[in-house]
RNA sequence: GCUCAGAUGGUGGAACUGGUAGACACGCAGGACUUAAAAUCCUGUUCCCGUAAACGGAGUGCGGGUUCGAUUCCCGCUCUGAGUACCA
């Protein structure tokens, strides 16, 4: 029978299925393998043909590592709560789970056809309550502990308890809030249990602290950092502000350092370690503090005034320097408009201006203050600060250039070495201070850190290390001062006011949170009316009528998106466990994963949070590795490659109904039109098809190029209202999973972005065919010789033996593929139907076609089903040994002939023999070579 | 601006450690089979000169360098894509 490929591929898809092919066993003396996909959302409009790139390179991996002996995991789940179903569920009043049960079962149909190698026994959806139970187990552990320094890890809240009990506060070195209370044992015991509550919440893990969000009223929740673009929600792109509202955070902040040191320990791509780098943001530096300098005249002013609420004026301004060795530079102090000083310190005088510039700043957006960074503005306080070195009056100013959240809120100005202070100093003629003698400070700032100080007291003279050190030694003696590390990243706001999530197992007594018994999870999500926020403006949970905990309200806001994705890897590796998020021998067999597949769009949410979760995890002694994915690659986008067609403009401006074949469109007025790339095949126009695909073309008319009207092209992202969506299922239709599947390996190497193209799909699929007709007489009947296999058939085989197994190995899926079809190429010109052949090249090809290799395999007399563990044949390097080598001979680095000599002749007569030769007699043209190269069995050289 | 990745025929791409650039496939052209078409098969296909072949010249974004030899290493530049953005 000719290759039947829908057939095979349903048969075998159904023995999958039947027999639990692909489950993977946790009590087993193999070795394990854990190969993961990053877990879609399942979205309603289905899969395209770009997500499936990076689950094919993947399954194709796992199916070669059974090969290779190893009990491999390779699980598939759904990230199943998040924003579009309850978009849906608002405008439709469909519950979301409805929406979400209804395209799961959209993508397991579409997963199903292309043939993957899950062990669907595992599956896991994080929208379900025996999922998200231990979600919510997760979020009380970590609301249950606190970072302790000194040890390097979290360890229980009630460790800290006891610690205060016996204490006091002294000596704890702990990540927690700016403002924490300093006590003794006694005055902690003293202290009401609200008091200590609230005490507790600042070194909680996950704690409720009033932030600044971003907040979207039209999405009517709080976004992440990473969730916003340019001022604008990612999804949706409706505008986004700042706002101050109570919220769960999580102390991420703690893991700082941990998730910086663990970057080197990991294979992940440069790039995205270099992102998560970037967002950490760690920079060494000094912390300096600036003592205010008191005039008579501000007291007044100070006691008038209320908004400081304190009877004792601040005695000094904190700054945070990377260098502080530039402190005699200093010739100004720039503080946010935000800085809690600002009120104190502006004076009667500078009030106005001080104002007016606040004013201003408020009104500017987020989205102008960033973009306009070329404008110097600012306002003078009134008030001064003294430099703790030399006691030099320096004036206080604010800025917008100096961000609230970031360090302390307020720089030392050095406009010698910094541009911004530059052109600050410049702005407002202040003081410009050179302090490095090679500096060149006449147009702008100059940052080097080579030369010797100038102008710079006790450090004048030494080269900058030496400098920094004495400086900071300095600045700690006089206790005005230390060595500081800053980092860039912020807790991570652990919340959003929207319905479809996690709740959180959290009530309030006193105002106070609290966590509900560990017996009572799962906190189950409360059926609502609307998916809409309540009247006064409470997240969609506080509709849920009698959802409270003893007459306590529970907290109304749920997790946001990534909480279920920060430890899913775990609950596939013991996915029915209802004691346990996954059990000690399950963990301790996997321990992580190996292989990691997905997107670079994860870099700073995703990949950060899990890493966090995992560290957490392993310091409470619930996971064993420090890192969760040992190795990760990127599959690059796939882009959608978009056809036009050209109407033709008539010379009133109107469009007619005739289309011009794109080579013609330079003669004429044409405009361009997206057609659907569904009726285009190598970019010319199925005419009928296009006739019949709207309306108003059924009778249009087309000026040809030989015959065939040629469609523009264009690379857009592929959407629905640029017609260049491929949807999987036709292409599986047309030309079978098998075709697909080595398909999008062939396209180009798995991390690279690239245009979908259907084009070359034939090719591959021709490819099946003819290895299926290696098996098949003339007539199509299945025909194999038991002969004795030759030499170059043999060596056809281990060639390809060797080479897939070396791709595969360094993820280069495309080159398989295309020697892949060498080998056929090569063993259909040797007219070569030999079993021993043959049944090597199943095995080999299996991983990439699994279907037509099952169905070939079984032909040959195998038991149904056992090529997914069938051992991948050794290589066997004597097959590959040839006598001969043709020497490409060149003269000066060109090679102009070739010449065959055996390979085990030695570089001296290699030499001797080449130049004997006539065809290099004739090059020579009687001329002796300069020189002669020989790379034994590569290539020789003529130097002339 | 900064950081990172990339640039090879008409197209997707290959060349893994400095050693025959353009494998493999698409497309295109020509041919076989066919009344015809589809399908299938065969041949050719980097560019230039040349009727063709032999032969010759150029050639991996641009300009230099190292080397017997560079798509590969080094320096400078151009362009494209991604990330990030007043981070003190």
């Amino acid at each position: 029978m000719d290759y039947q490929f829908k057939d095979i591929e349903k048969k075998w898809q159904q023995f999958w299925a039947d027999n639990n092919t692909f489950k993977a066993e946790n009590n087993t003396n193999k070795p394990k393998y854990y190969v993961l996909d990053m877990f879609p959302y399942p979205s309603g409009a289905g899969l395209h043909v770009g997500h499936p790139l990076g689950y094919i390179a993947s399954d194709i991996f796992a199916r070669y590592k059974r090969n290779k002996g190893f009990n491999v995991l390779h699980p598939m789940g759904y990230d199943s709560f998040g924003l579009p179903a309850e978009q849906y569920a608002i405008q439709t009043g469909q519950h979301p789970s409805v929406t979400t049960e209804a395209n799961i079962n959209t993508y397991r149909r579409q997963l199903d056809q292309i043939g993957f190698s899950f062990d669907w026994s595992r599956e896991v959806r994080t929208s379900s309550p025996d999922y998200y139970k231990w979600t919510q187990w997760i979020f009380m552990q970590l609301f249950n502990s606190w970072y302790n320094k000194d040890a390097d890890k979290a360890e229980s809240i009630d460790k800290l308890v006891a610690y205060f009990e016996t204490k006091g506060s002294a000596g704890i070195n702990a990540v927690c809030d700016e403002d924490t209370l300093v006590f003794d044992a006694d005055e902690w015991k003293a202290l009401p249990e609200k008091i200590q509550q609230q005490e507790l919440l600042k070194y909680r893990l996950t704690y409720l602290r009033e932030s600044t969000v971003n907040w979207c009223a039209a999405l009517g929740t709080v976004l992440a950092n990473d969730e916003v673009k340019d001022g604008f929600s990612e999804r949706g792109g409706y505008p986004v502000e700042q706002k101050k509202m109570m919220q769960w955070s999580m102390r991420i902040t703690a893991y700082a350092e941990r998730l910086l040191q663990g970057l080197d320990t990991i294979d992940w791509p440069e790039p995205l370690k270099e992102m998560q780098r970037n967002w950490i943001g760690k920079s060494v530096g000094a912390s300096v503090k600036f003592p205010l300098e008191r005039a008579e005249s501000e007291d007044l002013s100070r006691e008038n005034d209320p908004t400081t609420g304190s009877s004792h004026p601040a005695p000094y301004i904190e700054v945070f320097t990377t260098r502080v060795d530039t402190i005699f530079g200093v010739s100004f102090l720039v503080i946010a408009p935000e800085h809690e000083l600002v009120a104190e310190l502006t004076t009667p005088e500078q009030k106005a201006d001080i104002d007016a510039y606040i004013a201003q700043t408020k009104k500017k957006s987020e989205l102008d203050r960033m973009a306009d960074t070329k404008t110097v503005s600012g306002a003078f306080t009134g008030s001064y600060v003294k430099n703790p070195l030399n006691g030099e009056k320096i004036p206080v100013w604010i800025a917008d250039y100096v961000l609230a959240g970031y360090g302390t809120g307020a720089v030392m100005a050095v406009p010698s070495g910094d541009q911004r202070d530059y052109l600050f100093a410049k702005h407002f003629d202040l003081p410009i201070i050179p302090i490095i003698d090679i500096q060149n400070i006449e147009t702008e700032a100059d940052p080097t850190k080579e030369g010797k100080y100038i102008n710079s007291d006790f450090i004048n003279g030494l080269s900058y290390k030496e400098a920094t050190a004495a400086v900071v030694a300095k600045l700690e003696e006089i206790g005005l001062g230390k060595a500081k590390v800053n980092f860039r990243m912020r807790d991570a706001i652990f919340g959003r006011q929207r319905y479809w999530g996690e709740p959180v197992p959290v009530y309030f007594k006193d105002g106070l949170p609290q966590l509900i018994e560990e017996s009572e999870l799962p906190l189950l999500l409360p059926e609502i009316d609307k998916y809409l926020p309540t009247e006064t403006g409470e997240p969609p949970l506080g509709r849920a009528t009698g959802w409270n905990y003893n007459g306590n309200e529970y907290e109304l806001s749920t997790m946001p998106g990534w909480a279920g994705s920060s430890w899913y890897w775990y609950r596939y590796m013991d996915a029915d466990n209802n004691t346990e998020f996954a059990s000690e021998k399950a963990i301790e067999y996997w321990k992580d994963v190996d292989l990691y597949i997905g997107g670079s769009e994860h870099a700073t949410g995703h990949l950060l949070y899990s890493r966090f979760w995992n560290k957490f995890l392993k310091d409470i002694g619930k996971a064993i590795e420090e890192e969760p994915f040992k190795k990760l690659i990127n599959q690059g986008m796939i882009q959608g490659r978009s056809n036009f067609v050209y109407r033709l403009i008539d010379e009133e401006g109107r469009g007619t109904n005739t289309f011009i074949s794109h080579g013609l469109i330079k003669d004429h007025k044409t405009s361009p039109l997206h057609v659907d790339v569904n009726i285009v095949e190598n970019d010319i126009l199925n005419i009928n098809k296009f006739k019949a695909w709207r309306e108003d073309f059924a009778d249009a008319e087309f000026s040809l190029e030989n015959g065939k009207y040629i469609c523009g092209v264009e690379v857009e992202k592929m959407s629905k209202s640029k017609f260049n969506v491929v949807n999987p299922d036709d292409l599986i239709e047309r030309y079978g999973a098998d075709t697909l599947r080595m398909y999008e390996m062939f396209l180009g190497p798995l991390e690279q972005s690239k245009p979908w193209n259907t084009n070359g799909i034939e090719g591959v699929f021709k490819f099946l065919r003819k290895f299926w007709r290696l098996f098949h007489d003339a007539n199509w009947n299945f025909s194999i010789s038991n002969e004795a296999p030759t030499k170059a058939e043999l060596k056809a085989l281990h060639k390809i033996i060797k080479k897939v197994e070396d791709d595969i190995e360094r993820f280069s899926f495309n080159t398989s593929v295309s020697s892949f079809m060498i080998a056929v190429n090569e063993l259909t010109d040797l007219k070569c139907n030999k079993r021993a052949i043959l049944e090597n090249l199943v095995i080999v090809l299996a991983p990439y076609a699994p279907h037509i290799a099952e169905e070939l395999w079984s032909l040959l007399g195998n038991p149904a089903g056992s090529i997914s563990t069938a051992a991948y044949p050794k290589f066997q390097p004597e097959y590959l040994v040839e006598d001969d080598f043709a020497y490409p001979i060149s003269f000066n680095g060109k090679v102009r002939t070739n010449i065959s000599l055996p390979l085990t002749m030695e570089p001296a007569d290699v030499e001797a023999a080449v130049l004997a030769h006539a065809d290099v007699q004739k090059h020579l043209d009687g001329k002796a070579p300069k020189k002669v190269i020989v790379v034994k069995g590569r290539i020789v050289n003529v130097v002339v």
